[in-house]
DNA sequence: AAAGATTGAAGATTCAATCTTA
DNA sequence: TAAGATTGAATCTTCAATCTTT
């Protein structure tokens, strides 16, 4: 918080708060990729995109899309292309805004994700969530909510939707 | 941990938890990264590895510095490269095993890791460790421990050293 | 002039194959 | 035969510029 301390270097609680983060995050991220590209074939930011669409009812704008997923505009056209070449999803105009356009979930898309769910599903529970005492889900939640909330409320996300 | 709930979707805590991981790690490894490149020029993953020498009194193996950053053994041979070009790191032979190769940190290396620590250390503060209480940090700790021991029961890294 | 979306070019990361040494 | 490290090819992502619409 203050300025004065910038330098004193991190202590070990903090340290462990932070790396830890880091190193779980790719454990985790790797692991469960490499689940869904070895047993349906399709990487877990693609999941997600589609998991997102689903949640959403079916479509959404490309633009919340992207923020959903964390990635840039251009990476979710690049990412909406290669999901649109596998049948996976189909791009739609927007009535409202003929500057938009809708990326929307196809059957075979929602056939995908039900398929991977399941393998998804359990390698969140069985790599992160089994590990977890519900206090400690609970404190999670609560940091994340903290941390992302303070971020808000300096520079938010972009697009309007 | 049952298999019988595998299909059981998330409960509100438990989506929170994980979804929290994925987009408070997004953000904040995109805003220091930035932040660093924009005080730096050195992006954030390079920052780590003179970081993981320092610790390591100036000299690593090539596989340890790829395990501690996360990153394959290609991708850091890439990485160690550019900073090989940039002058702030040095490769040299291993006399023990001639097949291995040490990174060894260089006083340029040195001295932007000492010019930037505080670009970091007050971001990491800000963004992060600000937020958190010192019971939410020992939480956070021991669930990065928990879930990370399990990992390691599983399947562990991958070099000798 | 600004916002949503896309494109070309460049950068970073990985996989598979290769080289050298153990 | 296996391990540490590197290389070529391919993939994924981003930045800056562009196009269209508001």
């Amino acid at each position: 918080m203050s300025v004065a301390n910038a330098l004193e270097p991190l202590t070990d609680a903090e340290l462990a708060a932070w790396r830890g983060l880091l190193r779980t995050h790719a454990l985790l991220v790797k692991t469960l990729d490499a689940e869904l590209e070895q047993a349906h074939e399709i990487p877990l930011t693609s999941y997600e995109v589609l998991l997102h669409l689903s949640h959403a009812g079916g479509k959404m704008r490309m633009c919340e899309v992207a923020e959903s997923v964390a990635l840039s505009r251009s990476g979710l056209t690049r990412l909406v292309d290669r999901l649109e070449r596998d049948g996976l999803v189909e791009r739609r105009s927007c009535p409202d805004d003929a500057r938009g356009a809708f990326a929307h979930l196809t059957d075979t898309g929602r056939a995908k994700l039900d398929a991977a769910s399941s393998t998804h599903l359990a390698g969140v529970r069985r790599h992160f969530l089994d590990h977890l005492g519900p206090e400690q889900q609970r404190c999670l939640a609560a940091a994340w909510e903290s941390v992302m909330g303070a971020a808000a409320t300096a520079g938010g996300p972009s697009c309007s939707a």
